[in-house]
DNA sequence: CAGCGGTTGTCAGCGAATTGTCAGCAGGAC
DNA sequence: GTCCTGCTGACAATTCGCTGACAACCGCTG
């Protein structure tokens, strides 16, 4: 799970990215506006925690701009104004969750996680292809009906792929998905990940497009 | 199961609190309608208790701002003042149920449940999977109807993962549910109850996804 | 109040599963 | 042929979940 954070200040920045990180996520940090929109906007985040006052383009207005942009991802905002006009303008603009300054990191934590979890309900949760079935609910994968068994890693490897099924993802976005941006994982990792998955699942479902990436066609034979 | 109940009358909130708590249920309490409001938005309940009568904000507009925002949480309502239009209100505001004060604890309580199971698409309080039955009302578990002796804690785990079966639940969520917000129980505390249940029940009823969570399936073998 | 049985969270340690790294290899591309 | 990309088996470090022991706590009983 990768959660962007968008927050000025070095020392709240550091407190949470630890809290982030020890409770399983891959946290990235952006420090002003108009940087966290960009990210956002380009960039795949299970979760977003917005700060409001914000340098060069205030909090409000990054979440207003995502969500005019078409961008869904969850918006956890965080504040110290704590005020009943600003929570409105805050759930008004599209955000998710609303939590005052100062907070403490677990209620931090549950908030996060009650967002993801309210997120995730939306989608559907399977998604089939050719004799595979992929079950986010259960969290399992299915060939012909029988579960395979994948390991969390393999899981979410299959997981990207079959959620952007048709398109050639190549081994810089599987890293970016399944590890922390400044994390120095190998492209070989992702081969070798790979590889397991397809001792388990045969060699035709995650095909290589030599010099480009990995996909997993839309229509199976 | 996790109860929010929004009660400002101490005295009333207090009892009310003892009395689901006594009958297995985790309770956190709100004073006044504008908390009430936030903490229903952002958290997870299985049910709500709305007393209408709030200071900062009327019971009847946390029900319709919460409907509004897509919230479907079941509410159960109650109120000093027994008016039939104020009855129609609340059903019309989207409330489950209607309790006119003063009202016998049992009689909150038969309510509570009849919401929690129509919520839950159950026509009864039982919960069957496999040679397991969940009842509810006695708070019981039985295996090919021989009843099992469960500890109330061990009871609460099974009962929330048999209302939620064929979904993998991962740990963090188990400790809200089991939890009230305020404790910092350790994961762990989670792996020594499982380990507990199955002891009792078996290996096979709650499965491990390794990685991701714990999961009762909804067909079993 | 002391003692008791039952409940429940914490802790430490174990064993297995997971997963990244590395080195060597295979086979296309040119 | 040579180079480059991707595949694979072996290996080791780490993580993860399970378990037994223990202690704190609670309600009950004498």
């Amino acid at each position: 799970m990768r959660i962007l954070l968008v927050e000025d200040d070095d020392r709240i920045a550091r407190d949470v990215m630890t809290a982030l990180e020890v409770a399983g996520f891959v946290v990235e940090r952006e420090r002003d506006g108009e940087a966290a929109w960009f990210r956002g906007e380009t960039e795949d985040y299970a979760a977003t925690i917005l700060d409001l006052g914000l340098p060069t383009m205030d909090g409000l207005s990054v979440l207003k701009r995502w969500r005019a942009g078409g961008c869904r991802v969850p918006v956890l905002i965080l504040t110290a104004r704590d005020t009943w006009m600003e929570r409105v303008d805050g759930i008004d603009a599209g955000a998710d969750d609303y939590l005052p300054k100062p907070f403490r990191m677990e209620e931090l934590l549950a908030r996060l996680r009650a967002v993801l979890r309210r997120h995730a309900g939306q989608g559907s949760s399977l998604i089939t292809i050719g004799a595979f079935r992929l079950d986010t609910r259960q969290m399992r994968l299915s060939r012909d009906g029988i579960p395979v068994a994948l390991t969390p890693q393999e899981f979410r490897l299959v997981s990207y792929l079959m959620h952007h099924a048709g398109r050639v993802v190549d081994s810089g976005e599987l890293i970016e998905q399944l590890y922390s941006r400044d994390s120095d994982r190998d492209a070989n990792a992702i081969e070798v990940l790979v590889g397991r998955v397809r001792k388990k699942l045969g060699q035709e479902l995650i095909q290589t497009r030599r010099g480009f990436g990995y996909i997993i066609e839309q229509d199976q034979p």
